[in-house]
DNA sequence: TCTGGGGTCCTAGGACCC
DNA sequence: TCTGGGGTCCTAGGACCC
């Protein structure tokens, strides 16, 4: 046998997977624009008759941004990411709710659980998507799918879209294509057929900055892609990134479905209601500031993880982002090593404008024991300058 | 009406070592 | 005294994804 046999790699989508989890909750929601999302978006009351009164979003005021919504406001133009005062805008009457992580968490890890009942080979892809490989897997494709889907719907209630191809690639592709509830299978034959048209956006990797700069060359679809002349993409965006983008065009994906990871590093970051004044609302930032780092050193503690490499991050009020980062000695978990270290990060920053988000990062992780755990840090004077 | 929070990966320059 | 490469670590920024 020298001839390798195809892989059959599946991409699970959940189709509008928070919101999907809240009309679990609210079915009387069923059918309507919905949208979640927006920091400090307010719970729906009920009143004594067990009835609901839901926020509407045309009532938010603040920033933030969309985080999904149902099909139903999708319709009416609001998308994720989109900053919210412009979706209260477009959908005024659509229902806002709050963001419950806790919620989204408990159906992922059913969906998850649901599918490895059926093919165990699984890739975590976040909270709401995975990437099965059913390469070993007797069961036909088609049969094959169908069964995790109604897996999937039987401990969750909730529906999903799969994609099946020979790689990760076409299959994230694919389960895009007949989404909610789909199932679409690509085969060698369907390339020119079903992928070509596609407009160069869908592929993941490339983002709005390859998008402009790939229709400056007049390429929109992947067929222009696959039609472009090598040298071209070379000389405007270098070997690499130009042979990946051929590949692209060809359906050629070798990465594996990669079923153990261990996180690079771990983060905590908040946008400020306002923008914040170095030196006016020092004592408040100073606040949130150790308040992060506190988080953080829970988060690490909490994961079994220490770090050796201390950042932040800054983004100013005409959205510049600036970070700095410190490596220390020896990996830590502790709060007020974290806290000391960040704040020296800090200090080789210049502040000429206000800032608008303080985040702090740990990297360089490696398991955390407790035996070796570091010993609190000596309560340290903290200053942003 | 400006643009969240949690991540990953890549590039590129400089330090430093052999 | 000058001239090399290769390899690794550190830092900063940016694109991208969910």
């Amino acid at each position: 046998m020298d001839t390798e046999s195809p892989r059959r790699i599946a991409h699970l989508d959940m189709d509008a997977f928070y919101a999907s989890v809240e009309l679990l909750r609210y079915p009387e929601l069923r059918g309507l624009p919905v949208v979640i999302g927006g920091g400090g978006a307010s719970q729906p009351r009920t009143l004594p008759d067990g009835s609901r009164v839901f926020t509407r979003l045309g009532a938010y005021v603040g920033r933030g941004v969309v985080t999904t919504s149902t099909y139903e406001a999708r319709a009416l133009g609001v998308f994720s990411a989109m900053g919210m005062m412009k979706a209260a805008q477009l959908a005024p009457e659509a229902v806002l709710l709050p963001v419950d992580f806790t919620a989204y968490r408990h159906y992922s890890r059913l969906f998850k659980t649901a599918v490895a009942g059926v093919a165990g080979h699984i890739e975590n892809r976040g909270i709401d998507e995975i990437y099965i490989d059913l390469t070993g897997h007797p069961e036909e494709t088609v049969a094959l799918a169908q069964r995790i889907k109604q897996a999937v719907k039987s401990a969750t209630g909730l529906s999903c879209s799969i994609g099946v191809s020979p790689n990760k690639l076409l299959s994230k592709i694919a389960s895009d294509l007949d989404k909610p509830d789909g199932l679409t299978i690509i085969g060698p034959g369907d390339l020119e057929k079903r992928i070509w048209p596609l407009p160069v956006g869908k592929v993941n990797g490339i983002g709005p900055k390859a998008n402009a700069r790939l229709a400056a060359l007049g390429i929109s679809t992947i067929r222009d892609l696959a039609h472009a002349r090598p040298d071209l993409l070379q000389r405007h965006f270098g070997l690499t990134y130009a042979r990946w983008l051929v590949d692209v065009a060809h359906g050629v994906d070798d990465r594996p479905v990669v079923t153990h990871s261990t996180p690079k590093s771990i983060s905590r970051e908040t946008t400020f209601e306002r923008d914040l004044h170095v030196k006016h609302d020092r004592e408040l930032l100073s606040r949130i500031f150790l308040e992060l780092c506190e988080d953080l050193a829970g988060d690490l503690r909490r994961k079994g993880y220490v770090g050796r490499t201390i950042g932040i991050k800054l983004r100013f009020d005409d959205f510049r982002t600036v970070t700095r980062d410190t490596t220390l000695t020896a990996a830590t978990w502790d709060a007020g090593v974290i806290h000391r270290a960040a704040g020296l990060c800090l200090k080789r920053v210049s502040f000429d404008h206000r800032l608008r988000l303080l985040g702090v990062r740990v990297s360089s992780l490696a398991p955390g024991g407790g035996a070796d755990a570091p010993e609190s840090g000596a309560p340290v004077q903290l200053s942003l300058y």
